[in-house]
DNA sequence: CGACTTTGACCTGCGC
DNA sequence: GCGCAGGTCAAAGTCG
């Protein structure tokens, strides 16, 4: 197969992937920062094995924050993306504050920084279990990947990451063995369909790979 | 004018 | 050591 621990490949540290699904939208209008951090685009290529290429981004909410991702478009499903999030924040997430929740869940509206990680507990990340034909956990609304998101930087991105077991407890998905690497399509983003993405419906999965 | 995207060149890791 | 392929840099262009 093609994954992360295929051969050329860098190694690199802890790396959270991330399958989003993209609803009712054209590819043209797919977008895939589109999990409440600012990403900016500072690279791409082309993939060995795939017709598409795969875009490289840097956090830009913060300066001196060396978080990326890598996205890509699961050639399986035209309609997933593939998200690969590596390195860390060293910030708090500007935008999970701006989630408009009334009530019951209070760990989505509070201000994410430092200070509360070193001493939030990590909270438990819920999730539609696995009902589709695919056999995937997908997030059903915005609320719940913002609130994922948050877990997953408090969870993966600290500082020390945790052992694979306490990964697999933690994650929402155990499908990872779905090998969704071994389709990959291409990678069509713009800044003006980011905009209208942000606004859109949308699926999203964490699928975690074992760091290389 | 600042932020972002595009894109070719360059760097680096890994297998042979 | 060499070559391939992934990853990053940085200049130029675009957009709001």
């Amino acid at each position: 197969m093609e994954d992360f621990q295929a051969s050329k490949k860098r190694k690199v540290g802890e790396k959270i992937v991330v399958k989003v699904k993209l609803e009712g939208k054209k590819k043209s209008d797919q977008n895939p920062s589109c999990d409440c951090w600012s990403w900016r685009k500072y690279g791409q290529k082309p993939i060995k094995g795939s017709p598409y290429p795969r875009g490289y981004y840097k956090c830009s909410t913060s300066k001196g924050c060396s978080a990326k991702k890598q996205v890509e478009i699961c050639r399986t499903d035209a309609s997933m993306l593939i998200v690969t999030y590596t390195s860390t924040h060293n910030h708090p997430n500007p935008n999970i504050p701006k989630q408009p929740k009334t009530d019951s869940n209070p760990e989505m509206s509070r201000t994410l920084d430092p200070d509360d990680q070193e001493n939030e507990e990590q909270k438990p990340v819920v999730v539609t279990p696995p009902e589709n034909n695919d056999g995937f956990c997908y997030i059903t609304t915005l609320e719940d990947e913002a609130r994922l998101t948050v877990n997953l930087e408090n969870t993966f991105f600290d500082e020390e990451p945790l052992s694979y077991p306490d990964l697999m407890n933690f994650s929402a998905s155990k499908t990872e063995e779905n090998d969704f690497y071994d389709e990959l399509e291409e990678l069509p983003m713009s800044s003006s369909s980011f905009k209208s993405f942000m606004t859109s419906n949308f699926f999203e999965e964490r699928v975690l790979v074992q760091p290389s």
